[in-house]
DNA sequence: ACCTGAACACCGTTCAAGT
DNA sequence: ACCTGAACACCGTTCAAGT
């Protein structure tokens, strides 16, 4: 009596309502607690109430991804091609801190959502504006990888893994555990090693955003290099 | 009764035969068939015998982890930090290739196994004899980021999903579906583009080896040349 | 002391029964 | 015709009962 009450004075199920509650239990609790009979409850809703608006849980998924990707802003006009690129996926990454799970389920999914390719589809006619042959272009989004929308792609991402953000984990370790240190001794070196030249700083964590630059730069100069000089297939990057 | 002499036929359990059946399981079937019941039947025993072997399934997954990079080749003596690096990480592609679930895996993990800490060590250790500061290869570590294990991570790499290898995706089509090619004309266009000069074989699908050794060559030779400049992190790579 | 069948607390999804 | 409770076929893991 009481539920029907709470079921009824909520608003009509739709498509979007759903997408936007998953996307916020996903932020929330993690993506491990996403389950169809979790997010029905969140909604107020019998589980099956969900199958008349997304077709199963990987198509709720891609919906999920678009909300995700639907959140990059809008790429500023900006006469170089290497600034505009650049800002527009150092702000896809800051719509991915957001959403820690997106990462890895973009990862997981195989199919490109309508978001994704209007996002990559501005990025390639920003290179062909900028001077790239169609070739080029080609070879630089495979070599951008899914950096292009802001992923870290670090070997052990703390942030990528379970959801629960924020409170939870103060401070993760930043060197190895002792034994392991003893054991590969020249990662223990660079663990310690700061992002600066202040060498006195060592064994507070990595700066992240930092390293995501400049990868992000080491990229991007290559690919000017590469684009100022012509570059074809037959003369590798060398 | 028969069912009890094939059990007794077989060697006693030990957690490398259930690390080596889980690999050969998620080779053949795809790692969403790997759940410890298929695994007890594949062994021949009774899911709960697992238990006294591997702690949990995570666990499971961490040996297979260490059991797949275990088979990357040892490094060849170089003399140049580059060519050793260069091709440990083609080696690891290729091992990566023969499990295609494992970068996944990797990338959903948390904790870092000895066997890819000591992979790690020795990358490092090769920067570093190679004059490498260890600032420098710090960050160079982050850029890599889950490159240098042989990750393709490419966008959409349909590797590295379900699992099922060969026969059965005889020709993944290469370029975009009719009506999202008139959407992200841009996209079609590069999609066309071939990996060689010459422009008249389209749409034949991507050399993914070829792309692969382009991003690694650009960052190989960006890596090069801020050592070659002495970089440190109060002048940004520009 | 060891082993393991049954059970528990979940899944995603189907389907037939009820309105 | 629509909606949904119960059921199906799975999970990973616990635990107590049996040897």
């Amino acid at each position: 009596m009481a539920e029907q009450a709470e079921t009824l004075r909520r608003a009509p199920l739709s498509r979007g309502r759903i997408l936007r509650a998953a996307v916020a239990l996903a932020d929330e609790a993690g993506i491990e607690s996403l389950s169809m009979r979790n997010l029905a409850q969140d909604l107020g809703v019998v589980p099956m109430a969900l199958y008349k608006h997304v077709a199963n849980k990987d198509e709720l998924l891609d919906g999920m991804i678009d909300v995700v990707v639907s959140e990059i802003d809008p790429p500023l006009p900006d006469a170089s091609w290497k600034h505009a690129v650049r800002g527009r996926i150092l702000a896809a990454r800051q719509v991915l801190l957001r959403h820690p799970w997106a990462a890895l389920a973009i990862e997981s999914r195989n199919m490109a959502t309508p978001a994704i390719l209007a996002y990559l589809d501005w990025v390639v006619a920003t290179l062909r504006a900028g001077g790239f042959s169609a070739n080029l272009a080609h070879h630089v989004m495979h070599a951008m990888g899914s950096r292009v929308l802001g992923f870290s792609q670090e070997l052990f991402d703390e942030s990528r893994r379970a959801g629960r953000s924020g409170t939870t984990n103060p401070e993760p370790p930043a060197g190895l555990p002792p034994e392991a240190a003893a054991r590969f001794p020249h990662l223990a070196e660079i663990a310690m090693a700061a992002s600066h030249d202040d060498e006195s700083v060592v064994g507070q964590g990595c700066d992240d955003q930092f390293e995501f630059e400049f990868a992000l730069d080491l990229l991007l100069d290559g690919i000017e290099r590469l684009q100022q000089q012509d570059w074809t297939s037959s003369r590798r990057p060398r």
